[in-house]
DNA sequence: CAGTAGGTTCGATATTTATCGAAATATAGC
DNA sequence: GCTATATTTCGATAAATATCGAACCTACTG
């Protein structure tokens, strides 16, 4: 993927997340991980009606930042991990005029330990 | 600043980075470094009227993303890392449910180096 | 105190996005 | 096949956003 179509992506993908449900959505299924949830779950969970949820989630799927599963009558949801990393290592392209020691603590915080 | 703030706050960033001018710009700041880039030249380089990069400008400020200081008659925007920090803290928080094993790979490729 | 250059605000229009009920689709059980 | 459940698609409305010229500020310069 080159540079333009990355930024379209990119683009999207922001989008898909610049939005308060479709955020909790997407938070949600990067803290429960591999497993997964249910769409109708989700949907509950944020209190929102199944169609609009399905809309989200059709958007964020879209944008690839998640993926969906079918088992029998129920659709899992789940991060799409890859992609998120796509996502964060393409805004910090080039950043620090490379020189890392710059911004070294900017990755400090990003750890994957869960919150004190 | 609680979880929910720092949602709203997450939504807004987000969305300030969801536009393809938007996007743009904020990557060449970051690329640009503390120097930063005059109001005019950014207008330029993306080749779209000053007024509408003004509005863009003031998105990306407003949302925290950039920051903008006066020199007699040209301004300087920057962009502004801690808050960019924060807000990739805030899409991976409590990723992995814990196992930091699992996400390793994530965070590996987010290295400031310039790209080959 | 003009005149000029760099930026921003205003205002009006066009486009995109969010919302959610109703209807449609898919799967399972009886 | 009929019924129930899980989810999506449709459709229509409401709200937010992008765009850019014109007018407006602000700070230098002669």
């Amino acid at each position: 993927m080159d540079d333009l179509n990355a930024q379209v992506w990119a683009v999207d993908a922001l989008g898909a997340l610049a939005q308060e449900t479709r955020l909790s959505v997407f938070r949600i299924l990067v803290k429960t991980g591999p497993e997964g949830m249910i769409a109708g779950a989700i949907a509950e969970h944020c209190d929102v009606p199944p169609s609009t949820m399905s809309h989200h989630l059709a958007t964020l799927e879209r944008a690839g930042l998640v993926s969906s599963e079918r088992e029998s009558r129920l659709i899992h949801y789940r991060a799409d991990y890859p992609n998120m990393r796509r996502l964060l290592t393409f805004l910090m392209e080039d950043c620090c005029q490379g020189m890392p020691e710059m911004c070294s603590d900017l990755i400090a915080g990003l750890t994957c330990e869960p919150r004190a």
